[in-house]
DNA sequence: CATGAATGAGAATTCATTCAT
DNA sequence: TATGAATGAATTCTCATTCAT
């Protein structure tokens, strides 16, 4: 018998049509959402921009709080990946000035990165309506970064290579001494203001050394 | 200015029959936008909870937008007047690190009330729609707070009390260093999240304290 | 000062505007519920047939529901009044069997109106979307009427004008020896099936006759 | 008839998967369409609880009302079946008042249970839709009973058994003496409502009884 | 032949805004 | 002037039915 290539044809890319589409439709999701809000994306818009039809939308995704959801959650667990391993590679570093430099301007960079402004403008505007997503996106980012932080930092204290009682503590002084300056003007006025590589290294450099200053 | 006669009594307050509807709209608007959002927030509910009509309210206010903005103005300039008073008092203060934990507490007390925080989510999750309210939140918050605070700096460093180069970023490290902590987590995880009060003088000694460590 | 006609012109019939927008919208309401049923009839057909907007309509219920129970409870108080009088006469009246035979044919006539026929076939087919008004049905209509015959026949029973130990189960054989057959055919069949008024009579008057034989 | 041989495998029980699913997707319908209604009732539901595609709830049958038809006209075949040999068997019964009994509560039985009560919910809610599926009802239903007992109460009436002029007339007596209140009941109030096995007997015993009392 | 997608419409409900009274 | 009604469109979600794969 020859082989009967049947319903579920696995097409482009090793994916099912279905999971095709239900891609586009977190795609086009992702970025409407981002872009306008919650209640100022609709179902139309989104299935629109996904060229599909609403039923598939539906069929896909229970109602439209699920596909925000899943949109956030999702989003969200893209970009907090990659933090944890540079802060681990802090404690390797010989030079802990540089180390933290290098580390301080990769944080910004990652938090900075418009799509992840527009993620916690979102996170925090919808925070009335979705209060476990403004909590998912603290654990997942700043609070995951500042644990990995605080825990690179206690090594570091044992070591005798900073002076420091509460880990924790030093570990936001760290983060924010670092990205809030940017990260505030960014969020507030818009991404027009989004300052240029040299002045984010700039801030970087600069929230690093008064750190060092601090807890060297 | 000469006291306008008009068709309406001049009763409570001394202000007109319109002046109080007015007033008890903008009341009204205020509370709910801050509490849902700009779009989830219904002209309807305005009037009813303003105990008015819809068309009492058109007639004080063009359109909705133009509300939401004297809302959001009228609501920022009210919080941002007293910070300046306390900044510039730091001058004069002959213990520095006793003079910068009272502002740091007062500081921290302003931005983290309800109010307050509400506001800061409102602007930044309608920042897409309303770019010049976010402009507006920054130099009348953070903006205005961080000059007077550069400036206070530069006198204490003009007389040696303070080591540094940049007073304005040395105002930003200070600022953050005694409100991103608080500031974050209140604004993603909610007012649950909200600290007690022994928790927020702890934050702000804590972000002066480093502070001095590294520009005293 | 002249007197002003302000706003609320009671105007036509002494009703206000809206009370009568009010009534408008039960009455086109009314027709279109009990003709199409809950599901098969939408807001906007209502809105239509009253010659309203469909704002009006959502001020005046709050939705769908709320309009059909007031419609049903409406109505059901409408027709279940008339009964309990003719009921009561029964007791003063000397020519047993001819009260009997009056009474079956009041009852019976009440009954087949059209209009109640449809308020029946509606309440048992949406007696899953809303028991409450089966159970309001219920008690408003034959509960009732079987409840004021059962009284009525005691009365008879103690004056030895009928033969039987259970007022309430003769109550009941009354009430259904009397209109079951009309009752369930035009049910079923519709309208159409509607006896003629000599055939009612015919069914009353057996009925009765039937009841007599037993319980006489 | 010849077995038609198809290029399904004629798999469990006889039949062809064909078959099977057909009869999947009629098992699946009624429970639905008994449980919600016509309209509250979606292809889309059957098809799942059928476990089956929507495509093949439409080969089989043209579209949602005939697919309705088939289960309101098939549910009523089953139930209306054993109904007339037990009316027959009235005619050797030498006991006639424990015969009527038997007979009564034998009817009664038929008539209350769940699904029989459903299905008349069912197509008196849909009388307006499908008004020849209400005379299906009532002809093989009441109409059926109704005829046998007629048939049954004229033999025994020539036998002097029964006194009587119109053996049609005393038939639906007996008939809704029996079973009125009790399905009335049911009917608009409820399954919950349903009443005891106890209580059933008794309404048919009393039902038979005061029908001996009128007619004996 | 059967699965998922598409269609095209229609449901309930809400909105900002503007007339009429 | 201020109230209720109207407008007209948009929202989320569902439906019966039909293609395409």
């Amino acid at each position: 018998m020859s082989e009967t290539i049947t319903a579920s044809t696995p097409a482009r890319g090793g994916q099912t049509r279905t999971a095709r589409k239900r891609q586009a439709i977190l795609d086009a999701a992702t970025t409407l959402f981002l872009r306008d809000g919650y209640l100022a994306t609709s179902m139309d818009q989104i299935a629109a921009a996904a060229s599909v039809s609403k039923q598939t939308v539906y069929k896909q995704f229970a109602d439209k709080q699920s596909l925000f959801r899943e949109i956030v959650t999702g989003t969200v667990a893209q970009v907090s990946d990659p933090v944890a391993e540079q802060v681990a590679s802090l404690r390797d570093s010989t030079d802990l000035e540089a180390g933290l430099r290098g580390l301080a301007r990769a944080l910004l960079g990652q938090v900075i990165q418009p799509r992840m402004m527009q993620l916690r403008r979102l996170v925090i505007g919808e925070a009335g309506r979705f209060p476990e997503l403004g909590r998912l996106f603290y654990d997942s980012g700043p609070g995951r970064t500042i644990a990995a932080l605080a825990a690179a930092f206690e090594g570091l204290a044992a070591r005798g290579a900073l002076r420091l009682e509460d880990p924790l503590l030093a570990a936001e002084h760290f983060n924010w001494l670092v990205m809030s300056t940017p990260l505030n003007r960014v969020m507030l006025c818009g991404d027009a203001e989004l300052p240029a590589q040299a002045d984010l290294d700039h801030y970087a450099d600069a929230g690093a050394r008064a750190f060092l200053a601090a807890y060297g």
